[in-house]
DNA sequence: GTTCATTTGTCCGTATGTATT
DNA sequence: AAATACATACGGACAAATGAA
């Protein structure tokens, strides 16, 4: 039995793979939908679900009455995709690792407690890991996830792996389907500034991060301090 | 001769509506695709299609073989949606204005000349702008337009228009229709500690912006200087 | 455990409207 | 004016997931 792959998808990375070798090129047109079909052997529906993909993705444009082009700008990263830290790190050709992990089980702070909607008394997990590229420090990451909603057991993956998306993917089954970001710039304390071998007061990028699962209920909130000078943030949007 | 609005729109509009009405609850499940081609008189592509962007919004959830959810978080922003700096300010609730505006034609430093892709010895407009909510400087914009892009008699509606992107579009009929941010954390310098009232070293966040046009143009690239203790940047993502 | 109705996912063929050349 | 290409819309068919009988 074949895993299917439907056939817009299908369609789509045929397109994917003639635009990476070069048989369609940055600014030039691709075949009109009635081409496609007879190439891909597909209907004008299955063509199109493709073709829209790949505009969202920021690889196609349509002209209207003209044709589709392949995208001459194409931006560093795909648009709008959700990125763990591990992924951004890798992007800026950094290797990522992570040292001192740490998970306790305990009341947060109240405005913690408040964000991850706790009931008075209600525990939460703290992961606290310091993150590091080619070896040196680069953040200090705490994470806090309800106790509800997820076992301490399935927690246990992150000695070996990294990302904590992956680890509640494939040990808790709990996929991440959205994430709100909120960045600003501080102050590094005393102790922070230690540990990132900076000076007190020097720059951070702080990012916030509210992540949820595809029902909609809060899987995490964290905290990311992350040094000024050796990180830049990058996010792509797009209108439609 | 009426002005057709497609029918998928008038059906996306329609259950947008229903929800703000609390005819459809959060977390309830709305009418099936059957049920709502019945309701609406169109077929299901059509009620699919809104569904769909309703889903792309954030704003219902689809689980498979059971039905459809109005989505119960709610993001505080439309995710992945494009904003301008006057934008992101209201949000905040703040009322944005702009003060010192003067704009200019120069050859750019040349990191900025490689960024907007400058032949040698060609010239941009730079446009310098502070930015104050609620009357107290905020931040620093300045922004580099090529000047094969624009006409510098288009950019004179900056003076009763805050927003270059809406001074684009209507004067300019230019449409910005995707951005990439990069985000840092920096020292603010003596001058730049002076016109945001804050301490030289103090930390500020560092914008850096592409905008392009649907065909893939390079439009702008802008810098922008916010004061950290006063500004907090909200970045919604999701996952396909 | 199996069957069955319901609901969403994929796919097709066709028809008509609108924008561009 | 005509041809081409994308936009919208319909109706039907079968597959896959879910939950209940």
């Amino acid at each position: 039995m074949e895993l299917s792959v439907p056939r817009y998808l299908q369609v789509k990375h045929g397109l994917e793979r003639q635009i990476a070798q070069g048989t369609l090129r940055t600014g030039a047109f691709i075949p009109s939908e009635h081409e496609l079909q007879a190439q891909f052997k597909v209907s004008r529906t299955t063509v199109r679900r493709a073709v829209e993909l790949l505009v969202d993705d920021g690889v196609l444009t349509i002209i209207r009455g003209r044709g589709t082009i392949v995208a001459p700008t194409r931006l560093t990263h795909k648009v709008t995709d959700l990125m763990s830290f591990t992924e951004l790190m890798r992007r800026q050709g950094l290797e990522p690792a992570a040292i001192g992990l740490r998970v306790e089980r305990r009341r947060p702070a109240e405005d913690v407690a408040v964000r991850l909607g706790l009931g008075p008394g209600e525990e939460a997990y703290e992961v606290f890991r310091v993150r590091t590229a080619d070896g040196a420090p680069i953040s200090i990451n705490v994470s806090f996830l309800p106790t509800h909603a997820v076992e301490v057991t399935g927690l246990a993956g992150l000695s070996r792996e990294q990302s904590l998306y992956k680890v509640l993917a494939e040990d808790c089954f709990i996929e991440v389907s959205a994430t709100e970001d909120t960045i600003q710039a501080v102050k590094a304390t005393r102790a922070q500034a230690a540990t990132l071998s900076v000076r007190s007061g020097d720059p951070l990028l702080l990012i916030e991060r509210m992540a949820y699962t595809r029902d909609g209920s809060l899987i995490e909130f964290s905290r990311i301090h992350i040094r000024g000078d050796r990180y830049k943030h990058t996010i792509a949007l797009r209108r439609r």
